[in-house]
DNA sequence: TTGCAAAGTTAGCTTTGCCTAACTATAATC
DNA sequence: GATTATAGTTAGGCAAAGCTAACTTTGCAA
């Protein structure tokens, strides 16, 4: 075995990955300030984190500085990141779930699901978009089913 | 508004909630040392969530004795139970996962995903599963779409 | 009925992740 | 260049959830 990195990331870590590698693809920078708020949390829980991102070599950092993902934190970002657009467009495109409902359960449930299970859920999107292409349209005919059976949103 | 409990569960207390009805039913009864094993715990861990349950009026249980949910404590288990049941058959169903992968990916996803999202995703199975006995059939098509462009499991 | 093993509890500690209050550094403006 | 607002940090604390080690109950068995 190749000498990986043994040291899983906690939720709320992965969480702080992906606001900074989203921050820096959205405004192009990552400032401790607006990390906060995209996490809706106090300025102190940022500090306390970055330090830890950085003492395991994720992220570059220095008190007062700006921050910067290494190159194994931007990956794991990534893999973050990747996952919860998978979860995301799984639950908006195929089961029509309301936008920022769907965003907020990708949220909590990109730290929940391994490699198997989101690969399969990618290669699905895809067949059903896919499929949904054709004169059998699928995520109608779903809709349709849905609509007649599905109201039970009770619990 | 009728005056609802307002103090969500943990994933904790709900994995311990979830493992005593599971227990009640496979075994009869639940006994701490076997929540302990089931959870994968140290049994004075137990000890603490039962209290936990217990002060939020969700198990009975006295010190040395063995435990049962309330009502409320059995619909909330409940609730947490059929959760994962609809979640690790939509993993095994539809998508093709392992059935031990599938499972442990339920447990954690369980905690994550709200009324909106389990109950299009219990339709959408249900839809799947119907379409299927038709001639037109669904998940073999995918299984061959997936065999084909979906060996992307790295990652 | 004593005596021991298993189950359960208590005590005390650790880690993670968050908070508020108060302090310091930076930068921006006059 | 002095002042001040904003960003960031430190200090100190709290709650949840777990652990080990050591103690107490309980129930079975000799």
């Amino acid at each position: 075995m190749a000498v990986t990195k043994r040291t899983d990331l906690s939720a709320s870590l992965e969480d702080y990955l992906e606001a900074i590698l989203n921050l820096s693809a959205d405004e192009g920078h990552a400032h401790s300030k607006d990390i906060a708020e995209r996490l809706d949390v106090a300025r102190p829980s940022v500090t306390g984190a970055l330090r830890t991102l950085k003492s395991r070599g994720l992220a570059s950092y220095e008190p007062y500085g700006s921050v910067t993902l290494t190159k194994t934190g931007r990956t794991a970002a990534q893999k973050v990141a990747r996952k919860h657009e998978i979860i995301k467009s799984f639950f908006v495109d195929v089961l029509g779930v309301d936008d920022q409902v769907a965003q907020n359960a990708a949220c909590k449930a990109e730290h929940a699901l391994g490699p198997e299970v989101i690969s399969k859920l990618l290669s699905f999107s895809e067949f059903v978009n896919r499929q949904n292409k054709s004169a059998n349209n699928l995520i109608r005919q779903f809709q349709k089913f849905f609509s007649n059976t599905g109201d039970s949103s009770r619990g």
